[in-house]
RNA sequence: GCCGACAUAGCUCAGUUGGCCAGAGCGGCUGUUUUGUAAACAGCGGGUCGUGGGUUCGAAUCCCUCUGUCGGCUCCA
């Protein structure tokens, strides 16, 4: 978040207590809970008990506050004790601003979490006495805030309403839902424009879309929601991304395993995870038997049992396991999105069985493997530590859990990774580290991720035999590489705008006749034939139109290369390969023989590259 | 799961106070054209207006149910 004190955050904050004012002046029966700056502009959480804004609404909402940015009134400071601002509250029928204050007073901070503390914020975290609280005042409408607030109304920048929706109060799905209204806000009304026109090339680039323009992937109602399929040119990018994220492992020692998709739920009633996710379990009856059988939703459990198969020597040790499977888990239906988050989900899964001393190559090993998958898709990535916090959403002891979390850090400093830290994003069996990566427009997803586990190994008493014959609990690394694949894709295709590299392109060379004559088409055939000989993904377009058409099409499915065949290719043996532009490294493409177009074409893939290495 | 919006042909969309056989472009098919690097021309198909119910003389249009999608909230092993 910005830092509080930079200008635009006081312009953003300033805005949230006009949306207020105009809230207040069309509504006045309204009810507010917090109005904080988030990162491209503003909202404010109001409750209109039962009148509901919309966003037809936002015209008149954005007149108002037209109206009072325009009458500049200052913002006026003020100071009370915390009584009185609770009478204040209970005066005004404020009753959330009343809660926030009682909380205030009680325990020094208000018990939820980030956002609506930074709004009460005039106390230091864990103070325990509060004095004062601070409120502003734009001449009519007073609000409670820490400010700062820009001088008067009128020296806030551009800004636009954007949408309305439910938000519990207090982040808490058991409080009342409030209505909260975004906008967004810029120093300009020209850098407004440029945020509006990102949003709209990121809608040009979402992966809903272009999976459908590029025919990756489709859903079925028949199906169900949160269940896509892949058709074969979405398929070629899943296997390709897999077998790389695989590889990269394999290097250091890991060896493929399969496990079933259902299991008894017993698995995971002694994992923990039927505690923790039951209800996000889909359930499988057997006609059979009495068994009480789940799809999986995660791995390892299934892992620990083929490590626990047979006695485990230190010598043995680590005893890794690699992945790539199908997990289900019943998320709730206003949770799902496109393939960011869906109800069968395949992850690249991997989980390492090994001794405490062996822990820190093991990271090391996974660390360079994700730097390494990242550094060759193109995204930058930094890292987050994912802390437990004090809650009781854990298992394992204190000590377990700050041993694991101290070894991680080092390892990641080791790596010279950019980090930071956040408690409460651990899982419930081990701190993680969380690859975060950026995406072309600059948002940010969490991918890959290499957890340390002593939890699981304890609850399934694994064990190994060390020199002195003693047995011995090993640790668990958990790690994906891609994290869900799914999930991946979604953020990889939006990164990309579906302009794939030329080893993970579902059709790396389109072949485009000139005409349908004998010789022209047999020899496009021919030339098909070579470039699946080398293992490369084509195609022939041979169809009756004319060949702007079918470079256009070919231009549109951002297929890498295209190469168009009349008789003149026939002649020389010979292509001018048409390369997709962000692949291109001179403008105009000389010809070159028809066998080393392919060969270069074949090397590039294999070695991953982006750029083509094809000269003008 | 919660709040809100939405669902018309394969795709993108028009049809917005209820009223002639529901339209367009692209894609598809057929024919003509034989094309040299981002859209040749013509014709023909194609929709129980997401589902089920209701209101009405009459429903794509109004109401309810379900399914699905989208924007958020909550959650994310």
């Amino acid at each position: 978040m910005a830092d509080q004190s930079d200008q635009l955050h006081i312009v953003r904050h300033s805005l949230a207590h006009i949306m207020a004012t105009a809230v207040a002046r069309l509504w006045p029966e309204a009810k507010f809970g917090v109005g904080p700056v988030v990162e491209y502009g503003f909202y404010y959480d109001v409750d209109l008990g039962e009148a509901q804004i919309s966003e037809d609404d936002f015209k008149r909402i954005e007149a108002e506050m037209r109206k009072v940015i325009g009458s500049n009134v200052p913002f006026e400071r003020s100071e009370k004790p915390i009584d009185e601002a609770i009478a204040w509250a209970v005066e005004t029928s404020q009753p959330y601003k009343e809660e926030l204050l009682n909380d205030l007073k009680r325990a020094g901070t208000t018990v939820a979490k980030d956002l609506n503390a930074a709004e009460l914020g005039t106390i230091a975290e864990g103070a325990t006495q509060v004095q004062t609280v601070s409120f502003y005042k734009d001449g009519e409408f007073t609000d409670l805030c820490r400010g700062p607030h820009v001088e008067s109304t009128g020296k806030v920048g551009a800004f636009k309403l954007q949408r309305v929706s439910g938000a519990y109060w207090r982040g808490n799905d058991q409080n009342a839902q409030m209505q909260r209204i975004y906008g967004v806000a810029f120093a300009t009304k020209d850098e407004l424009n440029q945020h509006l026109q990102m949003l709209e090339e990121a809608k040009k680039r979402d992966h809903r879309k272009l999976g459908q323009e590029l025919d990756l992937f489709v859903f079925s109602d028949m199906v169900g929601s949160g269940l896509p399929m892949f058709t074969p040119r979405g398929t070629v990018l899943r296997d390709e991304l897999a077998d790389f994220s695989n590889s990269l492992r394999q290097r250091y020692g890991f060896e493929k395993v399969w496990t079933p998709h259902i299991t008894k739920k017993d698995l995971y009633e002694a994992s923990g995870h039927w505690a923790k996710f039951g209800d996000e379990l889909f359930l499988v009856k057997s006609q059979e038997t009495s068994d009480e059988l789940v799809m999986k939703p995660m791995n390892c459990p299934h892992h620990t049992r083929i490590y626990a198969s047979q006695p485990r020597s230190y010598r043995d040790l680590p005893v890794r396991y690699l992945e790539t499977t199908t997990d289900y888990r019943d998320e709730k239906t206003g949770e799902l999105g496109g393939l960011s988050r869906v109800r069968a989900l395949t992850q690249d899964d991997s989980h390492v069985f090994c001794r405490n001393d062996q822990i820190e190559t093991e990271i090391n090993n996974l660390l360079a493997a994700a730097s390494e998958l990242y550094a060759t898709v193109d995204m930058k990535l930094r890292v987050r530590l994912s802390y437990r916090d004090d809650s009781d959403a854990y298992l394992g002891s204190a000590e377990l859990w700050s041993t694991a979390q101290e070894q991680l850090k080092r390892a990641v400093i080791a790596n010279e990774l950019n980090y930071y830290e956040q408690a409460g994003e651990a899982a419930f069996y081990g701190p993680k580290i969380d690859f975060m990566v950026t995406d072309a427009l600059g948002r940010e997803h969490q991918v890959a991720t290499v957890q340390l586990d002593f939890v699981q190994p304890e609850r399934f008493g694994l064990e190994y035999t060390d020199q002195e014959g003693a047995k011995v609990q090993p640790v668990m690394i958990h790690c994906a590489l891609l994290g869900s694949i799914e999930r991946f894709l979604s953020v990889y295709i939006e990164h990309t705008a579906g302009r794939f590299p030329v080893w993970l392109a579902p059709e790396q060379i389109r072949i485009i006749t000139l005409n349908q004559q004998d010789d022209v088409v047999a020899y496009a055939e021919k030339v098909l034939g070579a470039a699946k000989k080398l293992g490369l993904r084509a195609k022939v377009d041979n169809a009756s139109e004319s060949v702007g058409k079918k470079i256009r099409n070919a231009e549109l499915l951002r297929v890498p290369y295209t190469i168009v065949i009349g008789q003149k290719e026939i002649d020389s043996e010979a292509v001018v390969p048409r390369i997709r532009k962000d692949m291109a490294v001179s403008e105009n493409q000389a010809a070159i023989s028809l066998d080393e177009f392919l060969k270069t074409v074949r090397n590039e893939a294999k070695s991953r590259v982006l750029k083509t290495s094809l000269q003008g």
